[in-house]
DNA sequence: GGTCATTATTGACCCTGGTCATTTTCAGGA
DNA sequence: TCCTGAAAATGACCAGGGTCAATAATGACC
């Protein structure tokens, strides 16, 4: 996490004129504000009007840039997974077979968790409560496109990932022609993410999360019966 | 739910005196204007001080019975689970192989959370929260026992049934010895979890989820290689 | 019945996330 | 340079979860 997620935040559009430049450096700003405060003294302790005083605005404006406090999180995971997917490269890419590629994705999701534990545990927590969340607004029809975020997030990143490893595997001969791949992308995707927020919660060394993802992967594989 | 979970209240010693007895008809007067709120109008939109209102005592008096809001959604899931349970009977009773016996845990699981599902959901969601928020206090150490349920929460109690059937299914030769039942136990656990929450988030029909339950549990079974 | 330590109850109070009407800033035109 | 309408910033305000010092009820013991 740290270099990765607290510096450059989201917002892609190429800044024009002066207006949109301020915004994005105040977005910026409150961002960073924000996640050097979770960091030194934790998400719950950290008020938003702290926030807003550490990036020099209203408390009003940091809710103009970050509808609900834990949309920082969401920002971070967002970052973070990115981060890790630049770092690995496109998938094809990759050496060995499906089960490798598995191997080397939770590999490298074990030591980015890593860099910062607490942290990591906040994020996919808040992105736990967001899916849950989503329902309670009844389904917005927009036909337009706008809110282009809101059906890639969190876990589905993941599970994303996972589909797209498990259809080149298949069109190798690493895997059963027979299995349905969006269950599968589902299964491994939910291991992956109940794994990673059993240890963070219980604790332990990355070596102990990596020994869980791996044998589950076997198991995944293998199969249960005899 | 319905009528399970908005009986009878959890702590089972048996009254004493008057006081004792009291005090159990408080918490169970509480509990059940909690839940009948929550099913008339939502758990966020009611209100602390409503559910006191409506069982007649003071707002402090509530947090005295429940620490937190959330509280309710955690005793609801142990009456949850028991009344599953109790309708099952014991493991070994069951008829049919270890596979069998899953899916027929899984059918009974889908029915019950079927039976009021934004409940469910928010039981579900409640318990992952209190998981999280666990390891903020540093491991609170007291050799007495008297914290009981700490440790039985939730979705461990979905795993220890897992590795209940994964032992007598191993002792049956349903499954291969080399499996680790730990690991294995966790993977169903998670497995169920994330389809549950999956299916209360997005919605659906019952019958979707079981099949989702049900090929999940092959791909487990089977295994992907071919 | 009276005394007193223990336990349960209470509600005023605090804290903090989130809202919104108002004010300020700013680009672009006249 | 001045005007104007839109976008952004502001901070007073509110709601609701949770705390805690003060108070009331209880029952064991005399």
């Amino acid at each position: 996490m740290q270099a990765t997620s607290l510096s450059v935040p989201p917002p892609q559009g190429k800044p024009v004129g002066r207006r949109e430049r301020k915004k994005l450096e105040t977005h910026a700003r409150i961002y960073r504000a924000a996640m050097a405060l979770f960091v030194e003294k934790g998400f719950d302790a950290t008020t938003v009007d702290e926030i807003a005083q550490r990036a020099d605005v209203a408390k009003g404006t940091v809710f103009n840039y970050f509808p609900h406090k834990g949309s920082f999180l969401h920002t971070s995971y967002r970052i973070w997974f990115n981060g890790m997917m630049e770092e690995l490269g496109p998938v094809e890419s990759w050496p060995g077979d499906a089960k490798a590629r598995f191997q080397r994705v939770f590999h490298e999701l074990a030591d980015k968790s890593l860099q910062n534990r607490s942290l990591s545990r906040l994020i996919i927590f808040e992105n736990m409560r967001q899916a849950h969340q989503r329902m309670d607004r009844p389904a917005q029809g927009t036909g337009d496109g706008s809110e282009e975020d809101l059906n890639q997030e969190g876990i589905r990143l993941l599970e994303g990932l996972a589909l797209e490893i498990l259809r080149q595997g298949k069109s190798q001969v690493d895997i059963r022609s027979q299995v349905d791949e969006e269950h599968a992308a589902d299964l491994i995707a939910g291991m992956v993410f109940h794994t990673l927020v059993r240890w963070l919660v219980q604790g332990g060394s990355v070596h102990e999360m990596k020994a869980a993802l791996g044998t589950k992967l076997d198991i995944i594989f293998t199969g249960l019966s005899p």
